[in-house]
DNA sequence: CGCACATATTGACATCGTTCATATTCCGTG
DNA sequence: CACGGAATATGAACGATGTCAATATGTGCG
């Protein structure tokens, strides 16, 4: 009898609802009764959409990614062009955006990377921010930008050392200026 | 009445204890009360020598960068010696322990390197696998073998690519191979 | 021996994820 | 429009968990 029987769209609320307590308090540390609760809901009532605990956490972790890979989209749309110099900040800016999301949400970065969303989330062969840094990657070496014989396994070095970089940052083992270490070093050494 | 008061040494057996834990079921899905259970112990003996779960967790992590600890200096007197082939074979091989130390143990390395042991565990200053790191890669560039400029920021190139391939990797974002390509592309990239 | 301290126990509390039986509402079919 | 089934929500309950307060039990020192 609680005015509102059939809510109508429970689980997008309650996506939202726990995307909002992930960012807070971190996807541990989240109770789906508090979800429930903060929504009129019985506790019992998720179960009508999701399996799982979990479950709701994966659809949250989706979410987060795709924040992640509109905000590379966005730095994409920010730099336009055929120029050499739009190709170098197409690339530096993926790079720091991907670290910039982590900075800003930490948890939601946690989350999208961690154990539980370990699914067919962001694998190298799916869409998102992982083919937006092979197609910089691919257009600054068809550009000539790229030191000879650089390419081969650059993706998992720069993907390994942005991914590696933000997580050391956001756990206190890196200072927040590592990110630009970072892009300096990549233009040192990768690019010419 | 249960065979044994004052285990004695109940903080060690604990942290034990909690170290398979974690090993088998990862950091979260570990119960103090099961771990007290174990031990033959009730489920608050564990307060007298924890403030809190996550302490035991911290003790445990501790453990677990002791291990990727000694990981690394086997690695490094595996390869003694001062000729410039051992130099790189010790750098090389870092990198290689730390991927590894990763794949073998990933719930030991989640933890270790997790929001619950972000303390005084491991940063850049402390010793431990940082400094094994620094140090190889100040040899290197004593020697002349790393590419003019390169050193600057180069430790946190190489830890965090290291981090976020063995990241990646145990979460099923990478294959196992990409450890390789994080040697070649250094190899590559920064060395002469 | 006796006393103080460290250590462990017992019992309880609040919370959590989850399930089951039940109740309510919605919607398409007759 | 009526009705019945499907979808959705509820309530109560279970077992497990982290944690605390009060109590009991060892241990070692005077």
């Amino acid at each position: 009898m609680s005015r509102s029987y059939h809510h109508g769209a429970l689980a997008e609320a309650m996506v939202e609802q726990a995307l909002n307590a992930v960012r807070e308090h971190g996807a541990d540390h989240v109770s789906l009764r508090a979800i429930a609760q903060a929504l009129d809901v019985s506790p019992s009532a998720a179960y009508n959409h999701f399996s799982d605990k979990d479950a709701v956490l994966v659809a949250v972790g989706r979410c987060g990614l795709a924040a992640l890979d509109e905000r590379m989209a966005r730095v994409l749309a920010a730099h336009p062009g055929d120029s050499d110099e739009a190709a170098r900040a197409r690339f530096a800016g993926l790079g720091r955006a991907y670290i910039a999301f982590a900075v800003e949400e930490p948890n939601l970065f946690r989350l999208v990377f961690g154990p539980i969303c370990a699914e067919a989330d962001m694998g190298p062969e799916s869409s998102g921010p992982y083919v937006k840094l092979v197609d910089a990657l691919d257009d600054l070496d068809t550009r000539g930008l790229l030191v000879a014989g650089a390419r081969d396994g650059l993706d998992v070095i720069v993907w390994g050392a942005s991914h590696g970089i933000a997580s050391l940052i956001i756990e206190g083992y890196l200072p927040r200026e590592a990110g630009d270490a970072l892009i300096a070093s990549m233009d040192r050494l990768a690019l010419r």
